[in-house]
DNA sequence: GCCAGGATGTTA
DNA sequence: AACATCCTGGCG
């Protein structure tokens, strides 16, 4: 198990979504196995941010990678991506859900869960539960303490379709341990 | 299953 | 001013 510093997010967005599953993210005094995550490209991905959006593309060129992006979908949730810098191209991981391990109870408190299952099976629970808000935006996350990520076992992971999204559906750019009784969505 | 709720960036 | 949107909970 090792720690995961920003340099690796100087990758590709669709190796750094897949790499991702199974690795432990703390989040404050939290901490959760990540079960789910979807990779968005900042070039030519119909899907990304970028494709519409100019704040988008100059957060790219304002922040380095391993930096929160987190924006508020549909008026309510927030969502957590992590900026992709690499070589082989920008883009974002968006962590979309968790199998919570520590700190369930401020989960829970945050949530108002009946049950645990839920508590980040989503990335608008995921961000709630972790108090994640857009006071974020921007973090560097994995330097100032705020949060970490460490590898984790080795799983399985499978991917598909991106959910939510009406365009460049034909990208199986989800990822998941489909093991996981936390994911939003079965694959 | 369906659909309201709701804020933001953009003018697709 | 209007529109699209990387979602969730509640109600059927």
């Amino acid at each position: 198990m090792c720690l995961l510093g920003p340099e690796f997010f100087q990758d590709d967005p669709v190796d750094c979504a897949r790499s991702l599953i199974g690795c432990r993210f703390r989040w404050g005094a939290c901490v959760g196995r990540i079960v789910e995550t979807e990779a968005y490209h900042a070039i030519g991905d119909e899907a990304c941010h970028t494709w519409l959006r100019p704040s988008s593309r100059r957060f790219i060129e304002d922040h380095e990678a391993g930096d929160a992006y987190v924006y508020l979908n549909y008026g309510v949730h927030w969502l957590f991506n992590i900026l992709v810098k690499g070589r082989k191209g920008n883009g974002f991981v968006l962590v979309r859900a968790l199998e919570p391990e520590v700190g369930l109870d401020a989960m829970r408190q945050r949530r108002g869960d009946f049950s645990d299952r839920l508590l980040a099976a989503g990335p608008g629970r995921l961000t709630q539960a972790l108090g994640i808000s857009g006071e974020h935006h921007g973090s560097r996350f994995l330097e100032n303490g705020m949060g970490s990520l460490e590898t984790g076992e080795t799983v399985r992971i499978v991917s598909g379709p991106r959910i939510g999204i009406s365009r460049a559906t034909e990208l199986n750019w989800r990822f998941g341990d489909p093991r996981s009784s936390c994911l939003s969505k079965r694959f």
